[in-house]
Formats: structure tokens, C-alpha cells, sequence
DNA sequence: ACTTTGTCCGACTAATTTGATCGGAGACCT
DNA sequence: AGGTCTCCGATCAAATTAGTCGGACAAAGT
């Protein structure tokens, strides 16, 4: 319940990996590529592009064609937030329908519906926690251990 | 995304009804049955009923056979929050599976996931989030129409 | 300048989850 | 004791999601 998709996952670890490895070689300004992270996670690659297309659609990475293209970031990781990358990948986030004002849901018991206002509550307070953390935030909340052999980042234990 | 099912809106609906019912007539402590809260909302009778059928067996409210038989509160709406409603309906909740401990997600990418750690953060906040809520609350927190032409609840204020 | 290679991009198919349904078992009232 | 109304578990259909395939584009290398 609650589980976000695995594309949203894929993105999320996508856009925190390219943040690393800009961040690290913030002189090089380093392009990686989607096969590249794809074989680091172990994530299909056709699949992990779709999503990469997605974000490069909402603007939140720039896409370079060709040899030696691939993805950066578009703007600075702590000016991404969560809930960006979310709606950027599966559509406006919300826990209910009725919500997003559009037309075609109706939802009938919404004359009955006695749990409508509470609800909006929770989803609010959920999508400014969703928008109040940004990958930078990902990167630094993670002990991303300090030496780093050789690409790897691994990982978080505790 | 994030949306909840529907099976957890109906339940949440059907939790908030029998709860209203119950706050009227405290006196008579009317049992209600599915078909009544079913027709009152306008979902499928039987759907209702399953979600109804994990509410008893979760323990969240008692379950009386028979004609005359029905729902009713196992505990005092105030000690009924949301997480413990949406886990009784879909499972446990997590936005992702790696939080479980159990066995069968295994995900692959665990050794390298640089954002299990941040996520489970996120988790954490929203798991406090819908914990601190009640079925309560769903009924104070919510104004209500003050008009309510036929049967109704109305109440409660505060 | 052309070919060749490697990348991004959009549409299609398969699988899992969710929504809804049906028949049976148990309990109360007459 | 019979009938009726209710809850209950298993089954089926629809929708969403996960994953795959081939084409289009751009930059190197020759």
C-alpha cells in the first residue's frame, strides 16, 4: 500500500546517481549515459531510459544525443524535489481522484462523501513532505562513504 | 500516484458512517449492515462486504450475523487511526518493499541503492502522518453540510 | 563528405495488481 | 424446525503497470 512504482523508484535512484557523479566531477561536468546505470543498479535499460525520457520531457535533466551523449541534471539537486521527480514520471500525485479537479472524475458518492475533507488534509501534508525533500537531500542524508575506489557507491547499511 | 485504492476509500467511508451512527445513537447503539452503507455511498454491495470482512478479521470492528446483524465499532473511534485501517485493507503499508524484512524482496539493486536510506525517512513521515489520524478526526475535522435533506448524520461539531 | 556507431525516442506486448462477482455457510426470527 | 437474511471465502474480469521492440537522430571516425 502506498508503494510507489518501480519507474519511480529507477528515477529516483537515476537523478541521485547523475547528482553524485556531478557533484563529484563538478569540473568535468561529466555526461552519463542511461546504460551506465542501468548496469550499475541492475535495472533494465529500455525501461530506465522511459523514464529518463519522462524527466527530460518535465525539464528536470537535459538530454544530449549521440556518442558520448546521455543525461545531466537541469537545474542544481537541491532545486529538485521529490514531488517534482513523482508527478514528472507517473502524473499529478495525489491519494484521491477528486482532488485534481478534472472533469472526468465525477466519483458519484461525492455528494455522500464524508471523508473528503479530512483526506485533503493527509494528501497535503504528504505532498509537503514530498516537496520539502530534494535530491540533494538524498545524497547528503545518505553516508555516501567519504573514500570511493573505484565507481561504486556502495551502500548504506546501519 | 499514491493514490489509495478504492477498496480503502470505501473503507475509510464505511468506518466514518458506522462511526457517525454509532456517535448519534449512542444510546441505541444501532448496528448497521453493508447493504445500508452501500446504498448510502453508491458502491457494489459485495466489494464493500469484503472490505468490511478484513476490517473483522483485523479487529476493527465486530461483526454480527444473522437478520438484524451488521457492523460495529470493536473500539472507540478516537483509538481507530488511518494506518491501521489502510494495513487491514491492502497490507502493510511502505513505499517500498525493502522495508519489510521479509524474505521475498530481495532487490537485487540493495547493495548498491543509494536511496533506501532517504526514502525510509519519507516512509517514516507519512507512516507518523496517517498514525496520528483518527476515524475521529475524519468526523470532527470534517464541516459537513450543515443542510442534509434526508437521512443523515449530521453532526458533531467542534 | 559519407559511413558507421551509439544514443534517445515512441509504440507495442506481456504480466501483475486491482475491481467486481458468485455461490455457500452460519445465525436469528417466526 | 423452516425460512430468511447476513457474513464469508473462492473465483472471474478489467485496468494499471512492467518490460520489450524497432525506428529516428546526432556525433564521431574514416
Amino acid at each position: 500500500m502506498l508503494k510507489l512504482s518501480k519507474k519511480a523508484d529507477y528515477g529516483l535512484m537515476a537523478l541521485q546517481y547523475i547528482a553524485s557523479v556531478q557533484f563529484d566531477d563538478v569540473a568535468r561536468a561529466r555526461i552519463v549515459n542511461t546504460k551506465e546505470i542501468a548496469e550499475e543498479y541492475h535495472i533494465p535499460v529500455e525501461l530506465l531510459a522511459k523514464v529518463l525520457q519522462a524527466l527530460a520531457k518535465h525539464g528536470l535533466v537535459e538530454s544530449q544525443n549521440g556518442p558520448k551523449g546521455g543525461y545531466l541534471l537541469a537545474r542544481n539537486a537541491g532545486a529538485i524535489t521529490i514531488a517534482q521527480v513523482l508527478e514528472a514520471i507517473e502524473g499529478p500525485l495525489g491519494i484521491a481522484d477528486c482532488y485534481h479537479d478534472k472533469e472526468e472524475s465525477v466519483c458519484v458518492q461525492r455528494e455522500h462523501c464524508n471523508i473528503r475533507t479530512p483526506l485533503r488534509k493527509v494528501q497535503d501534508s504528504i505532498y509537503q513532505l514530498l516537496n520539502s525533500m530534494t535530491v540533494e537531500d538524498m545524497m547528503g542524508g545518505t553516508p555516501l562513504i567519504t573514500i570511493q575506489p573505484t565507481t561504486t557507491a556502495e551502500g548504506v547499511e546501519r
